[in-house]
DNA sequence: GATGAATGAGTCTTCATTCAT
DNA sequence: AATGAATGAAGACTCATTCAT
């Protein structure tokens, strides 16, 4: 008698593996028998939880996306001040450990893919936007409390992200001119620019 | 006698071609017998000039960034102030037209193999290179006249650049949330906030 | 429950296949998909137990010559004197029936093959000195009664079998000059004339 | 105008570049463009001169044994004693000098190839016919200076030829066990056999 | 639930051959 | 006489997918 959590559990530890797989070899280079092994499981097995390695990847595309909301989640309820809470979604997308990676090259594989894939950019438009509603939610934040001077929130956070997002495939490209540090300072420049004060003033 | 430049005038045509495919239907999907069609001539013509697949693509990417950067060089010789060329800039790369559009997939997929092949990431660094040099160039310009507050004009080109980058990839992927309109007015509003009289609002 | 040896029975399918195919066309126009539909497989099956077609080959070229050995194993064994055992060796190599026909248009392509791989030097250097053993201890037992004159049993060895080899040769190139039934006098006379009575000697 | 010697001239050229490419790559893996390449010459101009890549080989297996019988045919015509002779003819196919053993390597390619070649079959039984003539004449004229022992010349060059023919592959394959001095030691031990001294007849 | 043997469609790649110049 | 650009047929090899066990 199969115990009723096997296939929930079966398909994290798949897509666990294929999310670890997409982010070595790219999906061009991606074999379901890659993912098998990675997951230590038959080639088979994945068949029998994913109807096709489109299905397969579209649900890993997922998965990453999901975890990485969770894994900030909590930045939005941080009782910290808004400017400590953007400096903590900075740090947080700093493409430094492990982790961080492995979710940047997933994103990098997604992007790329979902170029032609409708499915993909709903999924890109539903997680991101989640993703762009929580920088904002923080900026609105620093706006009410008068820390972060006037102007579309949306916007702010879009600058914000974007920048995250452009700086990053630098980093993960490997640029001489663009490392973690130099990423990690233009992101914060930009944000103390948000200050009241702000603006250059000197 | 040979025609003088044949090797060189064909080879053009089918990385035209290679670039066209790659735009369309990704790197995942690119077939080399569709470039072929898509030039005009035979698969086996395609491996007369380009020892693989692999080569033939890593080709193509540096074509496009050579193209792209060639299409906007003008902007570094203008005669406009500044402000301006920033804005050309902008106008440049928004994926507005077939041809700006068809550059930006062929990045995309460059970026997302260029994740796990250094020759694409020497190929990224040397021409990404070129592109933020000429940027920051502008920014010393302004800054030079007085036009363009204090602060490293690298760091204002990465924040612009990057931000261009992040955008426009999700306006490549039909993010209702970000649209070309959106880009271009939230790009310009980061190029104002770098004038002189700067601090935004207030 | 897995077959126990689904796997030793299809390779070995599939290498008898490939002696037959390699006998009947030569290495040169051996097509993969030929030993499979010979073997009554599909290609893929194929490369599913054999990584490339040169792995094929390689492992066709053991099978026959250990099948080869195996088929004479008995010659050594026999009760019967030394003289009759050297003529059961030739006539076992008189290329005659089917089964021997094709080992030895096996052996004409490793060898062809052999002249520049290192592996299948080694395998002639292994199988073949096991065949040179064989025929020499042989020689040894016709010394040690006495039936058969002094001199170094390898040297006389490989004078028999040498001989077999190149008169073999000449009659799978269905040579007029060289016959089976000319090749098998002439073995035999070389072997009449190994007896105590005959030459040498001084 | 064009010299008329140019064709005999060039095909001569193509022909030595075809032995010497078949010797180091063999006849599997021979591409017109090498043989091209070695000649010195473009590809068109080996199908300029020779219909197909089948009728260059034949004509390189013809060239090769051709070449062979001429460079040894002053051993025919030598003064010397018959015996002196035979070891002239073991002395000139051991595998020793870079001639040598690329004559042996394009007969091995000849021989594998000509199991299924009627044509080459031809050809090997002119030619080695020719060889085996030689080899005989010699023989008999031993007989009839009454230095070598009585019995039918042909069938002791078969036995002198084969075994040549049957040791050079193995020292080809670099066989530990058949080296150049064991194959040349054999064969001498083997004429000798045939002094009027030597028994054999009763 | 899970396996892995087997498949065969899909592609890259090779290379003999052709032919305009 | 000679070239080399271009072709396209041929074939090795890959891998997602199926299915009997």
């Amino acid at each position: 008698m199969p115990r009723p959590s096997v296939e929930a559990e079966r398909k994290d530890q798949i897509l666990r593996a294929t999310c670890q797989v997409i982010a070595e070899q790219g999906y061009v280079n991606l074999r379901v028998s890659d993912v098998a092994k990675q997951a230590g499981v038959s080639g088979g097995t994945i068949h029998y939880y994913f109807d096709s390695k489109r299905d397969l990847v579209h649900a890993a595309f997922e998965y990453n996306f999901a975890r990485s909301l969770e894994r900030r989640r909590w930045i939005l309820d941080s009782p910290d001040d808004p400017f400590s809470r953007l400096r903590f979604v900075i740090d947080s997308y700093l493409p430094v450990d492990e982790e961080t990676i492995e979710a940047w090259r997933v994103w990098a594989a997604l992007w790329a893919e979902g170029l032609r894939e409708p499915n993909l950019q709903e999924l890109n438009e539903r997680m991101y936007g989640d993703w762009r509603r929580l920088v904002a939610s923080i900026i609105r934040d620093g706006q009410d409390s008068g820390q972060i001077r006037a102007g579309d929130p949306v916007q702010f956070a879009n600058m914000l992200i974007s920048m995250i997002d452009g700086m990053a495939f630098q980093v993960l490209l490997h640029s001489q001119n663009m490392t973690v540090q130099r990423m990690k300072a233009t992101c914060l420049a930009y944000v103390d620019g948000l200050s009241q004060a702000s603006p250059s003033s000197k």
